[in-house]
DNA sequence: TTTCATGTTGACTGTATAGTCGATCCGACG
DNA sequence: CGTCGGATCGACTATACAGTCAACATGAAA
């Protein structure tokens, strides 16, 4: 019996799997944007993603094993857009307002991302967590440097990430108006009491230009 | 034919019908806490309240109309609690303080309450209009009055429903740590800007003492 | 006691959805 | 070009749920 390479085997489906497995995941995505994973159906899912109702249980156990891997892949798309602040600036403001900035801008050019980050915000996904977890290490680290008038991590953490969650749901319903975003940034540093502790590049994190160390 | 008392008639069960309806109410209330709406099921609802299944459609067309009952149930108990706010205080952000002040203490002392608030703000019901409006022409007020650093209405509006809501989900997930209504008030007025141009009463209403004319 | 409007019941039908499984397809390899 | 394993398909069963309806319960009035 010719033992058959199987480990070649193994790697031959796997692009076209990876690819529809990834369709699966993009109409997921698409539909978990607009209502929340209780109301979401397999059939809807294998309707919008074009592909047979076996192959989605071929992919995924559940529903909701598929809405943690979009939540997984939204988490994803948060660290890189986050990698940068975490490289760059060394000032814990100067990540927060940096990353604050990002995630609205993001939610303005990205109306079906905004969406799903509202969705995703209700039931406490690991993704959710995740994203916490690294804004309250931030916020620890600007208190621990007298830089916050606020405190309380969990209220800090929960100032922010309200305010940013509920400015995307005014951009999805309404839009964004001129200088949206610069007001909203200087209403989250007020809120936490961090307005007038700031350090000397702030005003170009606020404005969106290249931090510390990036002019030679 | 004898013409019976049809007024009469429509008096006789109306108290058990009102008894019934509200259980339904109730249990769809606390299932709704739980839940978004699209997840509730006709079932379960007759199950929690303890009624037949014709019964339910005997008193609602469909969930989504319970729902909306619900809704109105939870704008009652707003225009209830904020009704003296509208009478004693002539300041609007006086008003806005005890409006927050209010909100946050009745998450904490009723949960079902608090996570029926949270669920509710998800989808855009008649109800969270009606609050919203009434935030806003509070903060409108303000920003003519030049209180506010803040100069949109509809900005400053998220930032408070933002900061608020979430908040209360912090007080849901983790309880609330002492003080922690006095420093979140302090949180909403500094990031509107309205911190440093308070009236002479605002200290009192901040700290839930009788407002203005309340001390002969 | 009888009558009758109002309210309640739960069995019933039809439909949507979950989850399964053998048939089929596809492409690499010998 | 035939074989074979991984991937896909869609028909199928079972179940959950929505919505209906004829029968029954209740209690005030005659």
């Amino acid at each position: 019996m010719a033992k058959i390479d199987l480990v070649r085997r193994a790697e031959i489906g796997r692009e076209k799997r990876a690819r529809t497995r990834a369709q699966i995941l993009e109409a997921g995505a698409l539909l978990l944007a607009e209502r929340p994973p209780e109301a979401l159906t397999v059939d809807a899912v294998v309707e919008a993603a074009g592909v047979a109702k076996g192959t989605f249980y071929y992919h995924f156990l559940s529903i909701s094993e598929l809405a943690a891997a979009v939540g997984v892949m939204l988490g994803e798309s948060f660290d890189e857009m986050l990698t940068p602040a975490k490289l760059e600036l060394s000032d814990p403001v100067a990540r927060l307002v940096f990353m604050s900035r990002q995630f609205l801008q993001k939610a303005i050019s990205d109306q079906v991302w905004a969406r799903l980050v509202v969705q995703s915000s209700q039931s406490p996904t690991e993704f959710g967590r995740g994203i916490r977890e690294h804004l309250k290490a931030d916020l620890a680290e600007a208190i621990a440097q007298g830089r916050m008038v606020v405190k309380d991590v969990d209220l800090a953490a929960d100032i922010v990430i309200g305010m940013l969650l509920q400015i995307m749901r005014g951009i999805i319903e309404r839009g964004a108006p001129r200088d949206l975003i610069r007001e909203a940034l200087d209403a989250v540093l007020r809120a936490l009491g961090a307005a007038e502790t700031g350090f000397d590049g702030l005003d170009d994190v606020l404005d969106g230009q290249p931090g510390e160390g990036a002019t030679p």
